[in-house]
DNA sequence: CATTCAACCAGTTGCGCAAATGAAAGAAGC
DNA sequence: GCTTCTTTCATTTGCGCAACTGGTTGAATG
């Protein structure tokens, strides 16, 4: 994929659309959290903390978008990711980020994402309760409901 | 690059300021113009078809988030990106997104970038003057001054 | 002459709160 | 056993507010 040597206004505007959603912490959060599975409304209020009518209205947008889509299940509304290709970005992001919101420099080659090195607990994205796990810190994503 | 599993607040606030920064068609413009290689605020300002203060403007905060550095040639001040990796993610984006807007399919591997079907002239993001090129119209980026 | 700074305005955005909607589960009646 | 009403829960929506953002204009700087 070589760096493009022509765009057009509405690719220009789309890409600025979808960096857009991205723009918001906890927005972003929500897609990344979807990145792995479907999750409802309340487990991902809980999970970035804020609000549920919040959450509800930045999945919205982000339904709009075409980014992630709803699906019923029971009284719950399991979300998804929709646009796949998202993640990718996202994914190319964090990869150049370390835990401690640095730029990472190395631009061509990203080296295996460093894993974070072992932040403070309360430093890491607010993932579900605070569950006492032992053994690796897998302490990131909610399970399956 | 694995999807992250695990991610600090630190690195979603700082993930976010970036994509902030891609999300206002004229700034990201601005990187996609730099993407090649230096130009000064005037030609950035012609080829955007912003104005010149708001052209300066948007660099300054470019520039304040180190995603391009500038250097001063005489009475020019000549821009340049400072922070590579942002442009794989620019091209990441680019890639899936259609010479009319629209987001491509296929998530994994992304097919070679179609040739925007011709788009019309007027559509095309303005670069620099409509030079009346003939043959493959490359019209994209203003040449090196 | 090229660029930046400063002040101002217009439009937008995210969030909290309160109310409304939609769907499932249980209770009551036929 | 099958409808119908009622309660309950999850999610969504409307509204107001405070904060932020980008653009323009005009002056200042180098």
């Amino acid at each position: 994929m070589a760096y493009p040597t022509q765009i057009t206004t509405d690719q220009l505007d789309a890409a600025a659309l979808t960096f857009d959603l991205l723009s918001v912490p906890g927005r972003l959060h929500l897609v990344w959290l979807l990145g792995t599975g479907e999750l409802d409304v309340t487990t991902l209020a809980q999970s970035t903390g804020a609000s549920i009518p919040a959450t509800s209205q930045q999945l919205a947008k982000l339904r709009a978008a075409g980014v992630v889509a709803a699906r019923r299940d029971g009284r719950r509304q399991l979300y998804r990711v929709e646009d796949p290709h998202i993640l990718v970005v996202i994914e190319q992001m964090f990869g150049h980020i370390g835990g401690d919101g640095t730029i990472t420099p190395d631009p061509g080659q990203a080296r295996p994402p460093r894993r974070p090195r072992f932040a403070d607990v309360a430093d890491v994205a607010e993932v579900v309760e605070r569950e006492d796990q032992q053994g690796r810190p897998e302490l990131s994503r909610p399970g399956p409901s």
